[in-house]
RNA sequence: GCCGCCGUAGCUUAGCUGGUGGAGCGCUCGGCUGUUAACCGAGUGGUCGUCGGUUCGAAUCCGACCGGCGGCGCCA
């Protein structure tokens, strides 16, 4: 039994072989019945004629339809005529699991193709999509293993909110009200104090009737908490990691990359490090470019937008208003209106994938900053309590692991990037 | 939450200055021994999103509702 991709090599050639799979394409002329067929490495053309395989055989091959499952021995031929220069000659067939009328056809529209998502799947993009994102989350793990950090676990009921702008899913909790996780950083912070070095791949949820090619309600989350380090450090170990997993990406799925017509120029020529620019002077570049930008707003879309069709390479935007960020920030020291923060845009107008920065790890400057922020620190009574038993600084970060795959990809919209993606309106398939 | 747009056959759509709904793909049948999302011939398929209004007459005009799409805000 021969997977597809390894039939097409010479040493087969004139040779017996078997296959199996799916047909992709199938079309008949006359006594002869040309089928694509499909597995999870590629596909490759099979001749069936009534002289080679027998009466029985042809008729199930006939009667076959697309995404019929059949098993296929026979002898392989280069032949120009055939896509990609080999064919099977089939000399048998065998359909295991026949397949009614495949309803995903010639046209397709957007929404029809997400509601048939458990079938699409099986389609050459998503199948490339699905290569792309095994590899990302295979060398995300494999980065922090190199590293040496610990993998952690943290809750996905929670009782309250991280921070207070979010929208939160709350489920019913054997009469109390649960949440759904929209972050794990304060989860993550606990755990420095023992392990260190943590991180996290999880699902997040925010309940955000957002209505954009960038958010989900639900999404794969990397989330990572480094004791004894600040923002500057925090940055270049993001940076190492979006390069391994790129340098991933670049060695395994070049063939995907292709399939998705990715320009891979674009990513080859990212290097170490990326751009960093201060919050101050991009308000100052945006006014040049003539967008309507005052100090101590947040960057929208279209500056987003504008700064990375500007950059050829990921850049971090540090150093936001305090104002705008969520009171665990450390404000800086030197400039205690910013905090040492960090976001990190990716290029090509995609924009931010991570979040992070250095936390507030002063027991009476975090108190401080939740009651400028008229909180409730009985709300964050064990977060608060991190910073009276041997507090250490920190930082830490959250990347969004669908969005990471949407550039690399390069992907019109994340609910590309995502199997079964989840917004406002849809929850099946 | 705000601003735009769209619902016609299984799918993709034309018809929208009102006068008995057309096509391509699919599917069924037939033809073809080299097809490349094949081609040729025949057939199949529609309470035009729902309800109401205007009119002699509504897919078409008006209103409400339902469903969906794109963008903004929010963020990963």
């Amino acid at each position: 039994m021969q997977k597809i991709k390894d039939l097409f090599s010479e040493k087969f050639v004139d040779n017996e072989i078997e296959t199996r799979g799916w047909i992709y394409r199938w079309r008949e002329s006359g006594k002869i019945i040309f089928i694509i067929l499909r597995d999870s490495t590629g596909i490759i053309q099979v001749t069936v004629s009534k002289d080679m395989v027998g009466e029985e055989d042809f008729n199930s091959a006939k009667s076959a339809g697309i995404e019929s499952s059949v098993i296929v021995s026979g002898i392989l031929k280069r032949d120009e005529r055939a896509p990609g220069g080999f064919e099977v000659l089939a000399k048998k067939f065998v359909l295991v699991g026949k397949s009614l009328n495949f309803p995903i056809t010639k046209d397709k529209s957007d929404e029809f193709l997400l509601d048939m998502r458990h079938l699409w799947l099986r389609s050459r993009e998503m199948t490339a999509i699905l290569k792309i994102r095994s590899t990302v989350f295979e060398f995300l793990h494999d980065f922090f293993k190199r590293e040496g950090y610990y993998e952690v676990q943290a809750p996905m009921f929670v009782s309250s909110a991280v921070e207070g702008g979010s929208t939160l899913f709350e489920v019913p909790y054997f009469g109390r009200k649960a949440y759904l996780t929209q972050s794990s950083q304060f989860y993550l912070e606990t755990f420095i104090f023992s392990l260190e070095n943590v991180y996290t791949v999880a699902p997040s949820f925010r309940a955000e009737k957002s209505r954009t090619r960038r958010h989900l309600t639900e999404f794969w989350h990397c989330e990572a908490e480094v004791a004894w380090i600040g923002n500057d450090e925090m940055m270049k170990i993001e940076e190492r990691m979006i390069m391994h997993i790129l340098d991933g990406v670049l060695k395994n799925n070049k063939e995907e990359l292709i399939l998705l017509k990715r320009d891979i120029s674009k990513l080859e020529d990212i290097t170490l490090p990326f751009n960093r620019m201060e919050y101050a002077d991009i308000i100052k570049l945006g006014k040049d470019v003539g967008l309507d930008l005052d100090y101590g707003s947040d960057l929208g879309a279209d500056e987003e937008y504008a700064i990375t069709q500007k950059f050829e390479k990921p850049t971090f935007v540090i150093h936001f208003p305090k104002e705008i960020k969520p009171f665990y920030h450390r404000p800086d020291p030197q400039n205690p209106s910013v905090v040492l923060n960090h976001d990190l845009l990716a290029p090509e107008g995609y924009g931010e994938i991570i979040g992070g920065g250095e936390r507030i790890f002063d027991l009476d400057e975090l108190l401080q900053r939740i009651k400028e922020e008229r909180l409730n620190p009985e709300d964050y009574s064990w977060y608060i309590d991190l910073r009276k038993y041997g507090s250490v600084p920190h930082s830490g970060f959250g990347l969004g692991i669908d969005r990471l795959v949407w550039w690399i990809a390069g992907l019109e919209h994340i609910k590309y990037a995502v199997p079964y993606p989840r917004n406002v309106r849809r929850l099946v398939p």
